[in-house]
DNA sequence: GGGCCCGCAGGG
DNA sequence: CCCTGCGGGCCC
């Protein structure tokens, strides 16, 4: 069974799940024990929030959930370190890295927060990989906590079209790395491509522009994050066009900017360069003061 | 109802 | 093949 990241047809949120095994079935959330379905390469596709590890978070709409690892077979106590390069925890960081939604079941559990389901599970709609650190566990162990952020319906893509393939076809499948079904979170695709025009796909921050084959490649990166929690709009002024690193840089808090849109290095809080602009491109420095708010006072969120 | 231990599915 | 993991059934 192909992995499937968005929600599985026939499934919708809020249905409940007696069991795991129904969970598997239904294709929600596949492994019957694990907590994270999910691999390095491909990302997650679902977790199961069931009160396992004490230092998880539950607020609804937000979940601050504990990867997995470091603990002992028997007594289920932590016992050392969790490592992020463990299969699920390297599918969080993917699925974080490459806007992937994570399907969110709750399970019921003793001491149930008011957001876990009274008996057995719920599907409880997708979420988005908002942030992850590691930090010292109420256990002792260090311990890689995900910050998931419940995502609105407007922000999931559907997948591509299944192509239609005729039954007489007799030729070979085209080698399959492996089959999967991928809803993206989307972005409002003619604000970005304006601004990855006016811009030529050069990144405002390095002047890069990326050949692949006769194209070009850019990122349209949103200064003040749309949904939740930040809800910033999706206009020309809050976007950027960036190269995929910059990209990363930007929206981790490697690099923010200035009212004056100078480019600040977060590490030395120095000016690194000054921002490309194009005269028609005007950006609105309160979602720059907001992005950088973010990363200056605080952790982010 | 709690402890125990046998699980299976998935990934490497 | 091996191993691990936010179950679950059984027995007290």
């Amino acid at each position: 069974m192909p992995k499937v990241f968005g929600h599985i047809e026939g499934h919708p949120e809020g249905r409940l799940y007696a069991k795991r095994r129904q969970l598997h079935d239904a294709g929600v959330h596949r492994p019957l024990i694990g907590g994270i379905s999910g691999t390095a390469e491909e990302g997650a596709d679902s977790i199961v929030v069931s009160g396992g590890y004490p230092d998880d978070e539950d607020y609804g709409d937000t979940v601050i959930y504990t990867g997995h690892g470091g603990r002992d077979a028997n007594t289920g106590k932590q016992v050392e370190n969790q490592d992020i390069n463990a299969p699920g925890n390297a599918g969080l960081r993917r699925s974080h890295l490459e806007g992937l939604p994570v399907r969110v079941v709750r399970g019921a559990h003793k001491n149930a927060p008011p957001h876990a389901p009274q008996h057995g599970y719920r599907y409880d709609g997708l979420y988005q990989v908002k942030s992850f650190g590691a930090k010292i566990g109420i256990e002792g162990f260090r311990i890689w906590r995900f910050t998931l952020v419940k995502l609105d319906k407007e922000e999931i893509s559907l997948p591509p079209a299944a192509p239609t393939s005729p039954s007489r076809r007799r030729t070979p499948a085209p080698a399959s790395i492996t089959t999967t079904t991928v809803q993206r979170i989307v972005r409002n695709s003619s604000v970005v491509q304006q601004v990855k025009t006016w811009h030529e796909h050069r990144c405002q921050v390095c002047g890069l522009a990326i050949a692949i084959g006769r194209g070009v490649y850019s990122e349209g990166a949103h200064i003040r994050g749309l949904g939740r929690p930040h809800h910033g709009p999706d206009v020309e002024e809050n976007v950027l066009c960036l190269c995929p690193n910059d990209h990363v840089r930007f929206d981790n808090g490697a690099i923010y900017l200035s009212d004056d849109l100078q480019v600040i290095e977060a590490s030395t809080s120095s000016p690194i360069g000054t921002l490309r602009t194009h005269p028609d491109h005007h950006i609105d420095v309160a979602y720059v003061a907001y992005h950088r708010a973010q990363w200056t006072n605080g952790t982010p969120r």
